[in-house]
DNA sequence: GTTAACTTCGTGTGCGTACACGCAAATGTA
DNA sequence: TACATTTGCGTGTACGCACACGAAGTTAAC
């Protein structure tokens, strides 16, 4: 393995020279330089990596925006948890994570976040874009400043963002659609949840809804749908109640399709007796509907690997830092689907 | 983040001392080693890989054998390709991975391919244990050099090895069997598809087989499941009459469950009109199988992602050469439904 | 001869690694 | 007891390889 050191001398320049022609830095005769690329090329050298990371001591700095999350709406702690295990990742190369959250019902508390990550100068952000009209502004910020962003989860159009990382929710509706269809008998009928608007992860809700319609409507499948609305999912009360009101009003409902990760909370005001002829589908991998699912009171959990994308989204961005590899503009996370029998196996590797 | 230096000054030793803490290597007083421990500990120091790997001018090299793969029997293709994705990856770290293939069908490849790993020193081996008899004697061999070696698919119980990476046939099998019970009306009846002795991964189908029965038998389902046996999956013609002659003899069989990665050979065999009303079910997301799903002539395929396999295989190796991480005693890879809908976002990240 | 503009050199830096060596206490020997 | 030898514990530092910047050398221009 050929070094700096050796074409150094095999030009007979100083390291400090071939340094320069290796990184385009300027300052060297044209003479100079052809005879050390010729030496670069005959011995095909490469960068030592290694060491070049170790002596380029420079400090990176990725700031990160994403919803909080609470011991209700636990969606955002997967890609928060992805997050922090690549921030421990990736500190040896120098480069350090800010994570900043935001109230995702709160159009100010995403704004004033944002602020703050442009006033604290990063060389990259990752976030995710819930708000259209205000992302248009902070975005401008950043492109003014040529700082580089990806979007987590969620994508918008007409952005210079570098990448979207986030799931197909559309496909990943069509496929529990696919899955309840499977579940029950065609003379069955089926409840799809909804929840008030501004709900955790809203932007993905309607998308599954759709797919998950148009699955039953592009197969020409008759089987009936009925869209509950529940206002507030923490109340236990009010859950059962439109519940009950809900298989009274229609005894065929077999299904139930929760499109959010909230389907635990269904689960546990169903009755066990009843639960046994239903087939519940929602969606993510949190711990307490993993708990449903083993216990059979859940069917089917999709899940988008959200641990996977919040990790992902920062290494991408620190190969374009130190590489300058620029990732391809839209990466789907895998739609995965966990049931009782593979869900012990599902969580990462290592 | 800390460095060694910054703890020798904080326990008032030089960091020849601290090296000899973190590597163990003796010649330091209790009181001294504890010291540094506990300032270790304090500020969770992880030794610098980039650092490490450049001062310790080893050079490692993991040597590898599994199964070869050819056009037809494509099972191990994926496993190879993660072992030469690690590989480009943890170059940079001056580690060198030597690959080697056997014919799963010869024991005597086997053996002298082990043989040869053996003559070439490696500081680690990874394989697939496929024959126990002479995994005995060759294991021996790396047991004697203390060469830590880790099993790649296959495990074998009684021997040293590191850590097992595979999947849990049975559970893919059962999961198969749940698909299949879903796909199916309870009046139809289901065919196994065996194929002769010594076929690409028998290791697991035999697994999945009877976990595809157990989940019947468990759940107290009494669909009728025949066992066909097909000699050569090669030959066209003798899979076509066999399938005929099967329908003929049993026109109530609506599933099809193929316990190899070869469901697209039978996939290819059947009319497009009779398919439609078919269940299919294999095993692994190859080109020619994931063909047959998106065109909807399988209806699930069931993959451990074989890549994954190869390459954390690898990569967990590394880990424990470099910096004596041990890995838990097994590792299952996740058992994933592959459908129509979700395949195209199958595919590794990245 | 002075200045400015180019080129190139030399070296400290980042962080562990590993070995040579120093020093003191423990043990051995006559 | 006096001295030598062995152990045990630590120290100091030369690497490994590229990076980056101040300083010095060279050339050309006026």
């Amino acid at each position: 393995m050929i070094t700096i050191n050796d074409i150094a001398k095999e030009a007979g320049v100083s390291i400090g020279t071939i340094d320069r022609v290796i990184h385009n830095r300027g300052g060297v005769s044209k003479k100079t330089e052809a005879k050390v690329n010729a030496i670069i090329k005959k011995h095909d050298f490469k960068i030592n990596v290694i060491a070049s990371s170790l002596a380029s001591n420079k400090k990176f700095e990725i700031a990160t925006l994403i919803p909080e999350f609470d011991s209700k709406n636990t969606f955002w702690k997967s890609p928060m948890m992805g997050i922090s295990k690549a921030k421990e990742d990736i500190e040896k190369f120098g480069v350090k994570v800010n994570s900043y959250t935001f109230n995702q019902f709160e159009v100010s508390s995403y704004v004033s976040q944002f602020k703050k990550i442009i006033a604290s100068k990063p060389d990259a952000v990752i976030f995710t874009p819930l708000f259209g009209t205000e992302t248009q502004l902070l975005a401008e910020a950043l492109d003014n400043k040529k700082i580089p962003y990806i979007f987590l989860n969620v994508n918008l159009d007409g952005f210079d963002n570098m990448s979207f990382i986030g799931q197909d929710s559309y496909m990943s509706g069509v496929l529990a659609g696919k899955l309840m269809h499977l579940s029950i008998n065609d003379d069955a009928s089926i409840a799809i949840m909804q929840t008030r608007i501004n709900v955790d992860n809203n932007h993905a809700i309607y998308n599954r809804i759709s797919g998950f319609d148009d699955y039953f409507t592009d197969n020409n499948i008759s089987i009936n749908r009925t869209k509950v609305t529940i206002f507030n999912l923490d109340d236990t009360d009010e859950l059962k109640e439109k519940l009950h009101d809900m298989f009274n009003a229609n005894p065929t409902i077999k299904g139930i399709f929760v499109p959010s990760s909230r389907v635990f909370s269904f689960a546990n005001c169903i009755d066990n007796s009843k639960i046994k002829d239903l087939a519940l589908i929602g969606f993510d991998g949190t711990e307490q509907n993993i708990k449903c699912l083993e216990d059979g009171r859940v069917s089917f959990l999709i899940s988008q690997k959200p641990f996977k994308e919040g990790y992902e989204s920062i290494k991408l961005m620190v190969d374009y830092l130190i590489e300058k590899k620029r990732p391809v503009s839209k990466i789907y996370s895998p739609i995965e689907i966990l049931t009782k029998e593979n869900v012990k196996f599902s969580m990462e590797l290592k």
